[in-house]
DNA sequence: TTGTAAGCGTTATCAT
DNA sequence: ATGATAACGCTTACAA
């Protein structure tokens, strides 16, 4: 790209940094410096060289800079989807923890498929991005190698065990459907219907499931398939699904479901239904949304602090660019948070 | 950054294409071809080049490609908050729309405030974004400048008005307003409630206000002052400043939201108060969240398809980049949805 | 069609 | 504390 060599190159001073230093009558070091570096310029120049930038308007060249540092300041992130509420409280959470260590968030969607999700992160790496933010453990066999070829480092979201601990950030959807489903075989509860998402693409549900599955399992107890239901987590897809597993007699007590969506169109059902809640059955969800507490009968739920878990995902993946000692907790509370949907069990 | 000189530069070729091209036995120049213009390559060069490519795993280095192109292929999109469905979806739409042309998607956050969206759009130009999309039409003062100072084209998203044809992408939102407003008046309806977000941070609710009082007007109406109030965007927050018009003589018959979850609110609450929907008064919001149209009574709402909004300003961004025509369309449909929440005036 | 090499705007090493 | 300057890894004008 030989371009005349006249006015732009080693003389001209066209061009931002150089540009400034010219006016500011220093070098090229000492204007980068003065920028990165303050402490090691004298005041006099740095406060010369800051005048300069302003009136110059001067914006550093992130690519350029990137390029010499080879540090993007960048940290790539990709969602199953944006459109839920826990998502999206993650996302303003990594955001905010992003930018106040001056990186910039990169986003993409995977629309649940894993081989997507690999493809969005090929191309965050070819972007440059100094590391990369995964939901769940689940993803393309070839991921984890390509990452580590590449030394960018990554974390998981929202998935917490102890036998990965370290790897991911967020509640322990095992151990949180567990209690929960303690909770309810403590109110009596034996039949359990379960409303779920589709587990091959969600891993979160997974153990959801196998929460509610262990716990059962410890009081001699199981979920009748034809109380088991999965669908995909909209509030319609959550009445659809709650009318089918009541059809089947005897009709659980006790409704679990794997997602927020799903338990407020369980309770809309339940109401449309003419059922009792508490009183002929209860309804438990997971997540917290808003319309959830709002309701005429409020769901009892598992309440996970999303925009925690991204700011902690963040703040761990900035700490291990800049070298520095990781000084988050990996699992993040999940509290069950319990409300009028959920009561004892109705009487034989 | 003088490194020894001894591998790494001109000769040793450690570095990916100059790798590639070492090991293919071509030079720099035709491996940087056959990636980004293969058609210009013989056949033949360009398959052996690519299997190098493989082989080696090497990933490009888009800083690099940066600098020396002088385009990011990226675009930053600054949203005043992700926790809405609404922008939620945009977001999608920008993500996909996006990723097909190569580009990626820088993310920030304002909420609400036109200070901290300056500063954002700052570090996207920092960061060396083709172009920047912004939510609505009013923004520090400065910003506009800055951005055509630096040549980084700009669009704005959710708002249409023809005095701005070209601007922004998105729905009339004073349009809509008039045109729910007057199927109300036609109603019969002639008090009217409104709850309405902030106006001095969003000028999309100030457009649907004035949307409202245009069309009353035209009637020799208006919003009693006691009938119009002002509060965040959440449900509770719906429900208590429904709770609080109702609780001014005459009630008013219609009440109008500015925003889907006060919509909601106001519903949930006219039920817990035992009000008749729609024979006593009747509910109208804006935004299509799923929620309203499962409720027991659903909500009359305008509908924008939030996802094609973030699509064609991205399409129409990416236009602008790559030197095309600007084939979209700026102004999107906003549906009036009629749902069971909205009915005749009751008598007298 | 392919090769050569300058240059994109910073940073950081080394010397002063 | 400052200056001079070689990289950083890629693209592209120009020559062959």
């Amino acid at each position: 790209m030989p371009r005349g060599k006249s006015e732009n190159s080693r003389n001209g001073a066209r061009t931002g940094l150089r540009r400034v230093a010219e006016i500011a009558g220093v070098s090229t070091a000492t204007v980068s410096r003065a920028m990165n570096n303050p402490d090691v310029v004298s005041p006099e120049l740095r406060e010369r060289i800051a005048s300069v930038v302003k009136s110059v308007g001067w914006v550093p060249h992130g690519a350029a800079r990137a390029l010499a540092t080879r540090r993007a300041g960048a940290i790539g992130a990709v969602f199953p989807t944006l459109s839920h509420g826990d998502f999206a409280r993650a996302i303003e959470g990594l955001q905010q923890e992003a930018a106040k260590h001056g990186f910039t968030l990169l986003l993409a969607c995977s629309e649940y498929s894993a081989d997507l999700e690999f493809e969005q992160v090929r191309k965050f790496v070819e972007r440059g991005v100094d590391a990369v933010l995964l939901v769940g453990e689940l993803h393309h066999p070839e991921l984890a190698g390509f990452l580590s070829r590449h030394k960018v480092p990554c974390r998981n979201m929202f998935f917490y065990s102890p036998a990965t601990h370290g790897q991911s950030i967020g509640p322990d959807n095992h151990k949180a459907l567990y209690r929960l489903t303690n909770y309810l075989v403590g109110l009596g509860h034996r039949r359990f219907g379960v409303l779920a998402q589709d587990v091959a693409t969600n891993d979160r549900a997974r153990a959801r499931i196998q929460g509610i599955r262990d716990a059962l399992a410890e009081h001699g107890l199981a979920v009748r398939p034809e109380h088991f239901v999965i669908g995909k987590w909209t509030i319609r897809e959550g009445r659809e699904l709650f009318r089918r597993i009541l059809r089947q007699a005897p009709r659980p007590t006790a409704v679990i479901c794997g997602n927020g969506y799903l338990a407020v169109g369980a309770m809309l059902e339940s109401q449309a239904m003419g059922i009792k809640v508490p009183e002929e059955l209860s309804i438990a969800g997971y997540d917290d949304i808003e319309i959830m507490q709002e309701l005429p009968i409020p769901i009892t739920t598992v309440r996970v602090q999303s925009q925690e878990v991204g700011r902690r995902a963040a703040e761990c993946l900035i700490d291990m660019v800049e070298g520095r000692e990781i000084a988050i907790a990996f699992e993040c509370e999940a509290e069950i948070v319990i409300r009028a949907s959920s009561g004892p069990a109705p009487a034989a």
